[in-house]
DNA sequence: TCATTTCGTTAGCTAAGCTAATGATTGTGG
DNA sequence: CCACAATCATTAGCTTAGCTAACGAAATGA
């Protein structure tokens, strides 16, 4: 490990502080926070999915994710469903409202920052593009279903 | 404001999210998290500043720093002093255990994230490195003292 | 069958964000 | 000069999101 990678990690680590704090900025409108969106977009896209896949793909421990789905659930974004084959399992699917909210709520954050985006000269745009490529690249867990 | 510009935003969004819950991991050794050491980077760099000022930095409300602050001093890590011309405002500085603690604290989690960059192909790498110094210019909101 | 493992939940803690209200100080218009 | 307004920080009280430990229900396997 070398002391440039040092310095890239430590830009990472202050531009994703200060990259989420903008957009945090915006959820007062939404009702969907980092978190549930995040989860949300596990449970869209990742098809039925069980609690314990769930928490694995979001990085966090089981309570986290089991508290999180039941909110979810309240507001009707989400629904369980007991697994007939191994009724220990929950799978975790959108309601159709849940789907709705997950783009109507990453849209309003993904904006903002694209405001920012938009504001650049088309040089830096084009480097921010290709930035944004690789971290993505870089920040995703392989099995990671989408995010 | 463009697709791609969305399409940008939401990469850089979603790789926020992941790559801070991947740090979070080593903050049980340090003792600091990640707003702690955020906050105590501008204050280490940016000297003695008030409250206010610091909230604006960190882009959160006064309350939220104010007891930050107070967490911090209750560690010994920042020192508080009256301002002899505006008694209502109160200057900030670090330590020496906090400046100490600094650099240990974002070594550690910045560890972590380079050991990832460092895991990756010298071709990868490269790129990554310029994907952070594109990232660092875009989330700084320009005033930012540091971090 | 009975012990172990796995899945999810509950309980209870901490950190970090917010708004609203308050106290102390400074600044200002009559 | 003084009363009122504005500013700085804090307190109180709420929410969200993370964690560990402990537990019940279901599956697995010796």
């Amino acid at each position: 490990m070398s002391a440039t990678d040092r310095q890239v990690a430590d830009r990472l680590h202050s531009a994703a502080i200060h990259l989420l704090r903008h957009v945090r900025t915006v959820d007062s409108k939404s009702g969907l926070t980092a978190s549930r969106l995040s989860a949300l977009s596990v449970i869209v896209f990742g098809g039925p999915i069980s609690i314990s896949e769930l928490a694995e793909a979001e990085q966090v421990r089981p309570p986290t994710i089991s508290r999180l789905v039941k909110e979810l659930e309240w507001e009707g974004l989400v629904s369980r469903q007991r697994d007939t084959r191994d009724r220990r399992v929950i799978r975790i699917r959108a309601t159709s409202k849940g789907k709705r909210l997950l783009f109507e709520g990453r849209e309003r954050r993904v904006a903002k920052l694209a405001e920012r985006v938009a504001g650049l000269s088309p040089d830096e745009r084009e480097r921010l593009a290709e930035a944004a490529a690789t971290l993505e690249r870089f920040s995703l867990p392989a099995d990671h279903p989408l995010s």
